[in-house]
DNA sequence: CTGAGCCCCTGGGCGC
DNA sequence: TGCGCCCAGGGGCTCA
């Protein structure tokens, strides 16, 4: 479910409500990838970080982490829903504070507590890539991290490894915007310089338009995201390409449903697989 | 260390 | 209507 935009719309939908207060009770449904929050009771709340898809809760000597996987939702409520899929609930302190509340149907979200900056039980947070939109992300070594090797354009941006936060709905329409075809390997220093910018241009975008709906995502408080209108190829197949009407085309990239235009992203010789 | 493949889990949509 | 198959914004583990 929710990729960068997503993930930065919960975050600044919830932080005004939970920053600085005081964890009252905190509970957590069984699962092998909800960590035991025993250690939340009694904390305060003092800052809602964000690295790539991970959301980062300060509670000075602990830090709790939260991952919504495909299909999770957190936000605030009242009291604690009648919701099958509820996995955890977080009650505030004092009044009319309310509970935040995690629902995660799939049960591939991840909830952790650790000391402030420990993630190395955590591999992708702890090998996060630069935040696509500080200035952290240079371009430099984006370059190089994308210039070549074996591995497809659109697996090496899923990695989090060159950059933080792109999912399978970003990459698609990042690499769009840029021309390139998703199952290039290798990207020039020409085109790595558009795809730079187009990564930044199409976070900004949906963030602005409050995130994707196509399914399952909510923002913080349970309403959809406005940008899948605004989509160019993710999940338009046989529809028209904006940019010049050819028939947008679905295949499959790192075992994951891509979409792109066969005009705009084409298979170049300089892109294409086998060459050096 | 890397990449490919498969796994985790639940539910919706579609074809037969 | 019912069943089976495929698909789905996530990350992680194992094996070559």
């Amino acid at each position: 479910m929710p990729e960068l935009p997503e993930v930065e719309t919960v975050r600044r939908d919830i932080a005004p409500q939970v920053t600085g207060r005081r964890i009252a009770r905190a509970e957590v449904g069984p699962g092998p990838r909800y960590g035991s929050l025993a250690d939340a009771a009694g904390r305060t709340i003092r800052q809602v970080d964000r690295r790539g898809k991970y959301l980062l809760f300060d509670l000075d000597d602990r830090e709790l982490i939260i991952n919504l996987g495909m299909s999770g939702r957190l936000f605030m409520a009242g009291s604690p829903p009648e919701d099958g899929h509820l996995r955890a609930v977080i009650q505030l302190d004092g009044p009319g504070a309310g509970y935040l509340v995690f629902v995660d149907m799939r049960k591939f979200g991840t909830l952790a507590i650790v000391r402030p900056g420990e993630y190395h039980a955590i591999p992708t947070l702890a090998a996060m890539g630069p935040e696509p939109l500080s200035d952290q992300f240079a371009f430099e070594p984006f370059c190089d991290a994308v210039a070549g090797g074996g591995t497809p354009i659109k697996a090496l941006l899923l990695s989090q490894k060159a950059v933080a936060g792109l999912g399978n709905i970003y990459v698609d329409e990042a690499l769009n915007r840029a021309g390139i075809h998703p199952a290039a390997r290798g990207v020039s220093r020409k085109r790595a310089l558009v795809l730079h910018q187009a990564i930044r241009d199409v976070l900004e975008e949906a963030i602005a338009n409050r995130g994707t709906t196509f399914s399952l995502y909510r923002d913080g408080y349970m309403r959809e995201g406005n940008h899948y209108a605004d989509l160019r190829v993710y999940d338009r197949a046989g529809k028209p390409c904006p940019a010049c009407r050819t028939p947008i085309e679905k295949t499959r990239v790192a075992q994951r449903g891509t979409y792109f235009c066969p005009n705009c992203q084409p298979i170049s010789r300089l892109t294409a697989a086998g060459r050096s």
